[in-house]
DNA sequence: GCGATACTTAAGCTCATGCTTCACCAACCG
DNA sequence: CGGTTGGTGAAGCATGAGCTTAAGTATCGC
């Protein structure tokens, strides 16, 4: 998931995919490289459940998958969530220690 | 930044270092691998600006950086909320084509 | 000071990734 | 039917990522 993103060509085929769907040659078009490399990029993407494509006579359409980059997104902001709080108890903690001093002293 | 997310490891330690701060020793305690290797997925982590790191005498800690994970989430986030902008459109579209069709007919 | 601890640096090795080329098939178009 | 278009598949190649070993440096505790 994380691996197919880590690419920037393929970041710029989902940005490409966000304005809507494209066949394959559309999808290769502003690339420099052959439309075999950017098949297998699709094919990454598709893998991770990032795309769906389907075919219609010979031009294969591809389309974004949402769910798999809500599954990423939710992913980080858990990871976030959890450091924050962690550094909210912190603060709350050193404020406690600072009344305690404050008190002491 | 994706690029570090992707490796398995390495978002293992993301993981790691939610929970709070640690060394670089306690980071690398949970893996079968060199202290070393732990360094260089360390490197690439900071690199990406993921984890902020200071050295005291000869322990080196960690700990998360936030701000680098806000910014994947909200790329993704964004991306996310333009497709589904677009599908929502679509949806509009295709509802007023039916009232059209069940209007003319 | 001396040994253990906590990294650091450099070199090398292996396998995966991203790409190309080339041959090929299928479907559309005149 | 024949040529063009749109995509597929396999093979090969270059680079880089992830890891290891090995040797070195700086600090800490005694």
């Amino acid at each position: 998931m994380f691996q197919a993103l880590a690419d920037p060509n393929r970041r710029l085929m989902v940005q490409r995919l966000c304005e809507g769907p494209a066949s394959v040659s559309e999808l290769a078009a502003p690339f420099e490289m052959t439309l075999s490399a950017v098949v297998q990029h699709l094919a990454v993407l598709e893998g991770a459940g990032l795309v769906r494509t389907q075919k219609i006579g010979r031009v294969r359409t591809c389309q974004l998958d949402t769910q798999a980059l809500q599954a990423a997104e939710r992913w980080i902001s858990e990871r976030r969530a959890l450091w924050e709080r962690r550094f909210d108890r912190l603060g709350a903690f050193l404020a406690e220690q600072d009344a305690k001093e404050g008190d002491g002293a």
